[in-house]
DNA sequence: AGACCGATTGACTGGTCAGTCAACCAGCGA
DNA sequence: TCGCTGGTTGACTGACCAGTCAATCGGTCT
């Protein structure tokens, strides 16, 4: 029966992606050697390569998986959300729950691709920058609506979004601010409060 | 005389370094070999060794001599600054200078440094730390003031605007926001408009 | 049984580089 | 003139590691 025979096929390619998560996490994709990952998964060195053509194609697959689901989370976020402010709301919202649910492969996205000027991230520019394109949408649309001021480009506030957001999980990261389930909470109103709202009093 | 022996071991320790920027630049500190090094600068292999232990040293050397320029800048504008948004972009100000004053220089420390959780960034996480907390405590002071409000936590609100900074360089080095003179002059007051007014009309 | 085939194994190879080192050179003081 | 000292050179080595491949295993189909 084929299911027999590729019911475990999958499961090893599986083992081998939540592997790379948790040893990429650890020691960076650099310093990280294909035996490490074929270890940490307890399978052969080889089977990684029967799996996958390169080390570099692990990486690639672990962004892929979860950027997709991000470009739809936002996607969603702008068809569902009320008013603008909601959908940056549940796109932060997104974000610090992808990081809540799964740190490591956070971290790896994060510090491997997204900030990888000279490797990854050059090669998944096309669709890192998706994400800030949908986001700019989405302040264009509230500038539009007459809900967000019209004085600030939306590209650049999108980026100013973003940017915030990924340095509160590098913050995580690098345990410079606490990461607790409160903190978790907190991050999403707060990022949002300060986006939108500014520092100073209204 | 000592003078005209070691003048030119201080010329070549510093085109080593200029070298090492540009390379590290161009290619990213993991592909850069110490002879990419050697030849960018004119120099033989062998010499990049007799200024600098390692390869690591070069970088760390290039970091330190930036970022406590950086650390000096923030505890000026926080010295000389009037109101606490006048702090902030003085900050804002200054990290943008630096970025068109010598965008290489900052694209290494930020992609190789900055953003590396697991080599250099960690290796340097105190004097990143030190950077933040800064800031935070400009954002602590307008808080007391009561020109900020209180309910955002300074730390929280210093990764923000720290962070919304390194994202415009980001897009800058990644070369998916325009990178004009007129662009430099706007971000900083953008930025800080962004985080102390927010998106929202008042 | 026996042919077949994809999954699995791990020893091995080829190439790459960081760092070493012995030799060389230039200016200076004796 | 002749060391001496410190800057400068680049060939070489030892370690490391991504990727290959021939062999083996286990299940299925006839």
């Amino acid at each position: 029966m084929a299911s027999k025979a590729s019911a475990p096929a999958i499961d090893k390619r599986r083992q081998i992606l939540d592997a790379a998560i948790r040893v990429f996490a650890r020691q960076g994709f650099h310093s990280t050697r294909v035996s490490d990952i074929a270890d940490e998964a307890g399978v052969a060195y080889g089977l990684v390569y029967h799996y996958f053509k390169s080390k570099d194609e692990v990486l690639n697959e672990l962004f892929a998986e979860r950027w997709s689901l991000l470009l739809a989370a936002i996607e969603e976020a702008d068809r569902a959300g009320a008013s603008p402010r909601q959908k940056l709301e549940a796109v932060a919202g997104f974000i610090v729950g992808s990081y809540r649910h799964d740190p490591e492969l956070m971290k790896v996205i994060i510090v491997e691709v997204t900030r990888a000027a000279n490797s990854f991230g050059r090669t998944h520019l096309p669709e890192i920058r998706r994400a800030y394109d949908s986001i700019a949408k989405i302040v264009a649309e509230g500038q539009e609506s007459g809900e967000f001021r019209r004085d600030i480009d939306p590209t650049f506030a999108s980026m100013s979004f973003y940017g915030a957001i990924e340095q509160l999980l590098t913050g995580w990261i690098f345990e410079v601010i606490p990461a607790s389930d409160a903190d978790f909470d907190q991050a999403k109103s707060l990022v949002v409060a300060t986006i939108c709202d500014g520092l100073e009093p209204r």
